[in-house]
DNA sequence: TGTATTTATTTCATATATGAAATATATGGT
DNA sequence: ACCATATATTTCATATATGAAATAAATACA
């Protein structure tokens, strides 16, 4: 029994009372939110000590994970699903903290490049042992298998969301 | 090909350059991230004509799934996910709206009850087609049996990340 | 070339969310 | 009854996120 029981004793009420709700689909948009949210705060309370908060890991995480270590705001925008003004907050404050560095583009001089710096490199690799604690023990119920199926199935999930 | 290619790609990379990474944790945190992002876009789209937003949809919701429609703060912060704080600030916007009622526990005079009005059951009588078709819509691309199946993963999941 | 349109980013006002302190009531032990 | 502690909610300062307008450069094409 977990915390998402009185969710699914409301989601029975409202089946009663509105027969037309549709059940399955409801009750895969709350696990998503819930889910989320517990995500959302063990990442913040995990990267807390390093003084960034989980949208801005996620800002650096997209930039280690390209070749080069740069992004454009707007491709960064896309990568990390936040909006562009908000790219620009995150930048500024990673800039702040010297983790990010802010460059015009040459090529076209509308962009502006984001590159991580030595010092955003150097940060990504001293918390990654607890993120990399982290990450295991949250999908430390799951089976090797069970996690294959269920990457599947959210994927599936989202190529639907994004037909609209 | 859906938008997630371009994360799997970085993850690729990511774990080139961090061995101990584990991908499949990340793939499926990062998957949570993308389809609850656009679980609470579309919602709020759906709900604009009625002037409130996705966390107010959740309040009335989560009212509407219980007998009695009540709930104390405490109980909706805990129901719908979010901090006290913000149930407060929730509510005194529904309250406004006239779509839900505030008022003193007789019990307990620590307490407070929020009870949908009847202009809030009125106002979910009147949202509730675009919902359904809503939600039926982003289900679409699931059959029932992927539904059922992704429905017990994520539980399972959820239980998982509730251990911490 | 000149100018209209499109694309990229930022600015700014506003909306939304949070933590910590404040307020008020309840409960348990003496 | 009294006081210490626990619980419920709100207040307030601050952090975070968004839409729409502003800015600036690239592109299309008459």
């Amino acid at each position: 029994m977990n915390s998402f029981a009185p969710t699914e004793q409301r989601l029975a009420v409202t089946c009663r009372r509105q027969p037309a709700f549709p059940r399955e689909p409801a009750v895969l948009v709350r696990l998503v939110k819930h889910l989320h949210k517990r995500v959302h705060d063990a990442a913040n309370a995990t990267l807390k000590p390093w003084g960034i908060s989980h949208p801005e890991y996620n800002i650096l995480m997209m930039l280690y994970g390209t070749e080069g270590y740069t992004l454009n705001p707007s491709q960064l925008a896309e990568a990390a699903g936040e909006k562009s003004a908000n790219i620009t907050r995150l930048a500024d404050s990673l800039c702040d903290k010297g983790l990010v560095e802010r460059t015009a583009s040459d090529a076209d001089r509308r962009k502006v490049s984001l590159s991580l710096s030595r010092a955003g490199l150097a940060m990504i690799d001293e918390f990654m042992p607890s993120i990399c604690a982290l990450l295991e023990r949250q999908t430390a119920g799951l089976k090797p298998a069970e996690t294959a199926q269920l990457e599947r199935l959210l994927k599936k999930f989202l190529t639907q969301l994004e037909q609209d």
